[in-house]
DNA sequence: AACGAGCATCTAACCGGTTAGACTACGCGG
DNA sequence: CCGCGTAGTCTAACCGGTTAGATGCTCGTT
C-alpha cells in the first residue's frame, strides 16, 4: 500500500502538499504541483489511510446505530435508511443489534466509543437508557424513540399517542364495538404514549376495552393473542403497537380460524414493506423511515448548533401516516 | 482522554510498560510495576486508544459483512448470527447493504478496505462477484453463496442442488402433479443449482412443470405469481427459491383467493423465522444461519492455514434441514 | 573477582496521516 | 531600489499506541 510519502516522492514534492492536495488542504497547492500529485497518486492507486486520517484528525466519519433486533423489519428498514443518509455525508455506518438486552446495549455502547465513532444514533427500549459513557466520551447522540422528560438528549420520532389516537379511532369510526389494546412488555414513555392515546381516542364512547402486552415478536405476540382470543374478554378489533405484534395477531388468527377482518380486526404501527403483503394485507401507522433516518444523520454530521454556538438538542416529532388495508376494512 | 503516556506517569514508569502489561506485552513486566500501572490505569479510567493500536499493530478486530438487503429477513438473520459470532472474538462487525446494486457492492468494499476491516464476508447476488479490490488490499475473504468454479475464494453454503431436489422431492411426494419453479432473477451458479436440483427430481415423472423468475422480494414476486397463476400454465405446487418470493406466491395466491394449500402449495428455502408465523406458515428449507456465521468467522479471525502454513481456502457446503408446514401439506 | 546470562525497564523509531511554523521567491507600492 | 505581503513549499512535531534495541542490574559460575 503506497503512503502519501511515496506519492510525494514520486511527484517530486512534500507529503504536505500531497496532504494539502486531497483535503483542499489549509494551505493552497499550485496547479502545477496539484497535477503532477494527482498523476503520481494515480499512478500509484494511493487511497488515503483512514486510520492514520482519523488519528491525527480526530474524526473517523462514522455513525454507529443501535437498534434493539436487527432481525425485525422495521429496525431493518430503518438501519437501511440511516446507511443510505450516512453515505450520502460520506459517512460509514456501524450497525450494533443489542437484541433487547440492557448489559448488550451498553457493551455496544462502549465497543463504538472505543472505535471512535464520531457520534450514536440510539434505539432503546429502555425507558431511560444509560447514556453516561456517551456523554463522558463527548459524544452527539440522538434517540429514534421518545424519551423520558429528564433525558437531555435529542430524540426524532412520531407522535406515538396521536398515531395510537388515530390508529383507535380509525377502528371506531369502522363500527368495531369491541378494541384492544397489545401494547409493549416494558412500562416505558413509549408504551405510555399508546396507551394514552388508546384511552383518549375510546373515552366517551361507549365500546369494550381490553387489554394485554408482549413481546415485540411475532412469536411472542401470537402467544399472547392466541389466549386473549379465547378468554372472555376476547375484542373484535386489536390495535398492537407494532406491525411485528399485529403479524402475530394475525397468526393467532388464522390459528382459531377467525377471518380477519369480519370476525378480527387488525392494525399495527410501523408501516413495514412487509405488511403490504400479509394475509391479509395489514392496516398499518406509517413512519416517515427515510426522513427520519436524514434528519437524525444531518444533526449528528452537520452539527446542531444554535446561535450561541452551544450544542443544542432537538426534540422533533415526525408527521406519519395512517394506511388501511384489507385486516381492518369490514 | 488519558493516553498510555499519562498512565506511565502516574505510575511512574515508560509508556512502554503500559503497553506491556495491557497487551501482556511481548515483554516481561515485573509485579510490582503491573501493579502501580493497573492501578494508575483504573484512576485514570484509560481505556486504549482503538485507532492508534489499529494504526501500529495493522489490526482493527472488525469485520465488514456485505449483503443484498438487509431488509431481508433472511440477511438480517445472517447478520445478526455473524454479529454474535464476532462479537464472541472480540470483533466488530461493519455491515453494509449493497441494494443488489453491482456498483454500490464495490464501494462497500472500497469503503471497507479504506477503513482497514481485518476480513470481508462477502453475500452476493452476483456470479462472479469482482474481488479485486480485496485481493489487492491483501484481505481475506468468505462467501457465503456459491461461486462460480473459477472463483479462487472460500465459501460457505448449503447445497443449493440438493435443497431443490429435497423441497421438489416433497411436493411429489404429497402427490402435487404439477409443480412450478420460482427461481431467482439472475443467471448465476445459485439459479443454475436449484434449476438443476429442480429437474433432477422431476426427472421420469410425469408431472407438468413451469417456470418463472422473480426479484428476490415480497413485491416481485408477487407479481410474478400474480401473473403465472392466471396463465395458463399455472402450477398446482411451487417450489420458490427462497423465503421472501414465497411469501410474495402466498400473497398473489390469497389475492386471487386460492386455498393453500388445499388450491396451491408453496415451499421456500431459508428457513426464516417469520415463516412460521405466516398465513398460512410456510414449508421452507431452513438454513444453518448460525453455524455458517460461526464457521466464517472462525476461518477469517482464526486464519485458516494448512500444514505448510499457507492460506487455504474452503468450500464447505452446510446441511440443511425441510421444514415441512402447512403450506404444503394437503 | 570477573564474566555472561537474563530480567526489567527506558528510549526512540515507527505506523501514516495532518498542520503549524519557518523559509523562499515573487509582485507590487512607495 | 527597498520593503512588505503573500502564495507555495518544506520541515518537523503531533495524534496514541507498539516494539526493537540499548541500558542497567542482579545473580550464578568458574
Amino acid at each position: 500500500m503506497p503512503t502519501a510519502r511515496d506519492v510525494a516522492k514520486l511527484a517530486g514534492t512534500s507529503n504536505a502538499v500531497v496532504s494539502y492536495v486531497f483535503n483542499n488542504g489549509p494551505r493552497a497547492v499550485s496547479a502545477a504541483a496539484r497535477e503532477r500529485v494527482l498523476k503520481a497518486a494515480k499512478e500509484l492507486d494511493y487511497k488515503p489511510n483512514a486510520l492514520a486520517r482519523a488519528l491525527s484528525a480526530g474524526k473517523t466519519r462514522s455513525i454507529g446505530l443501535i437498534v434493539p433486533d436487527i432481525a425485525n423489519p422495521f429496525f431493518a428498514e430503518l438501519a437501511r435508511a440511516v446507511e443510505i443518509a450516512a453515505a450520502e455525508r460520506g459517512h460509514l455506518l456501524l450497525i450494533g443489534d443489542s437484541a433487547t438486552v440492557e448489559e448488550q446495549e451498553r457493551r455496544l455502547m462502549e465497543s463504538f466509543i472505543e472505535r471512535k465513532v464520531d457520534s450514536i444514533i440510539l434505539v432503546s427500549l429502555l425507558d431511560e437508557p444509560d447514556l453516561k459513557p456517551i456523554n463522558v466520551a463527548g459524544l452527539p447522540v440522538v434517540a429514534l424513540h421518545p424519551l423520558s422528560a429528564g433525558q437531555h438528549a435529542s430524540s426524532l420520532t412520531i407522535d406515538y399517542e396521536e398515531a395510537a389516537y388515530v390508529a383507535t379511532r380509525h377502528l371506531l369510526e369502522e363500527g368495531y364495538q369491541s378494541i384492544g389494546l397489545l401494547n409493549g412488555p416494558l412500562d416505558s414513555v413509549g408504551t405510555r404514549q399508546h396507551a394514552t392515546g388508546f384511552e383518549r381516542a375510546v373515552s366517551g364512547t361507549s365500546v369494550t376495552i381490553s387489554r394485554r402486552a408482549s413481546p415485540i415478536s411475532r412469536a411472542g405476540a401470537a402467544e399472547v393473542a392466541l389466549e386473549w382470543l379465547r378468554a372472555a374478554d376476547a375484542p373484535r378489533s386489536i390495535y398492537a403497537t407494532t406491525d411485528e405484534q399485529a403479524h402475530g395477531v394475525l397468526f393467532a388468527a388464522y390459528t382459531l380460524g377467525l377471518n380477519v377482518p369480519d370476525e378480527l380486526a387488525v392494525i399495527g404501527v410501523d408501516g413495514t414493506a412487509a405488511s403490504e403483503f400479509s394475509v391479509p394485507p395489514l392496516s398499518s401507522i406509517r413512519q416517515p423511515t427515510q426522513s427520519i433516518a436524514n434528519r437524525a444523520v444531518e444533526i449528528l454530521v452537520d452539527g446542531n448548533v444554535d446561535a450561541d454556538g452551544d450544542k443544542t438538542i432537538v426534540n422533533e416529532l415526525f408527521d406519519f401516516e395512517l394506511i388501511v388495508r384489507k385486516s381492518s376494512r369490514a
